[in-house]
DNA sequence: CCAGGTTATGTCAGCGACTGACATAAGTCA
DNA sequence: TGACTTATGTCAGTCGCTGACATAACCTGG
């Protein structure tokens, strides 16, 4: 992974290929495709962690808490997470703005694996099968396209902006949905 | 296109190579890299007259309308497109749910078109710029959500759900997010 | 301490998606 | 008709990724 980060800061994601990497960590290509499925999963291979910490959150919610505000404050706890990991998560979003293939890695998996948590914990909250309710769905797609918003506004600042409140004001809007009409601003 | 359809649907995504792809269609490998940029293309070739169908339909959508509104309105030409042309819908569906790899190449590119014209269409009647202000894209991805909730349902039926009603059903649940609590089935 | 099994790694050869370079055929238009 | 553009074929090559097999490192029980 530290390999991987190494050259995809210096020369891009497609320009550094899966041999370089390999040869820079002191391994051969075979051992290195051993532990990453894909050329990609080298500059997400910490995301699992990500992962629980965003579970934990959302089950030490209290049962009858409204599900948008149990889904916000899981949230934050991404932001403490970038703040943590600056320089990583910045060239995670560096490279996804660039590369098509990383972008959609990272949707398909990473995403998506948060997602799932989001539906799983709003189902239960609200005692509801998610294959035939769509509500957790839909609030859990809600819910990563302000993740995606804020990342994005983030990523593009360089890391200068506060993540935590764009994170915020872009959850909040997900309530306001019902009332949207023309120049509601 | 044709000789892809053909070859998916007896072999499925992987068990059919470029190469013979590319030999039913009478052309050469090198030719058909000209016009289709990577093999999962080949299934979602079609998909350029859906985004201006639904361009079309959000264009086409009154003034003061409140956003789902329109939004949902576009959306239904979805279910008119999906029953006129079943089976390639179906043989997509299919190998998006069995191969990662076309999952993310439909929501990496189809998908994603339809949510920039959603976006754009949401910002317009809101008279925001959709950089600064999330809600135009919290709607597009909340709506994209209650898509693939309704498609994947459509899917696993066999396409003998309707449709048309699937859709209806997730994106009437958008507007309700704001009041959700425990057990408010 | 050692024999037998498990696990991590290396090597090699190969598949398949995709691309650049170059040649050729087909259509187009002055 | 001849120059020019455009579609196609051929060929060789890159690169991500995988299966097969061998070897080395590491247990673990006797």
């Amino acid at each position: 992974m530290e390999a991987g980060a190494t050259l995809f800061a210096e020369r891009g994601f497609d320009g550094a290929t899966t041999n370089d990497i390999a040869e820079l960590a002191d391994v051969s290509q075979r051992t290195l495709f051993r532990h990453f499925p894909t050329k990609e999963s080298l500059l997400y291979g910490d995301m699992d962690e990500l992962r629980l910490e965003l579970r934990a959150g959302l089950a030490a919610r209290p049962e009858g808490e409204p599900v948008l505000t149990s889904v916000r404050a899981a949230m934050l706890s991404l932001a403490d997470n970038f703040n943590r990991n600056r320089d990583r998560r910045l060239l995670q979003g560096r490279l996804a703005a660039a590369h098509p293939s990383v972008s959609a890695y990272s949707r398909a998996t990473v995403q998506a694996q948060w997602e799932r948590e989001i539906i799983a914990a709003a189902a239960e909250q609200l005692g509801v099968d998610p294959m035939v309710d769509p509500r957790p769905e839909i609030i859990a797609g809600a819910t990563m396209s302000a993740i995606r918003i804020a990342t994005r506004q983030w990523t593009a600042s360089s890391g200068a902006a506060d993540y935590l409140h764009l994170i915020v004001s872009a959850l909040d809007a997900i309530g306001t949905l019902g009332d949207l009409r023309v120049s509601a601003a």
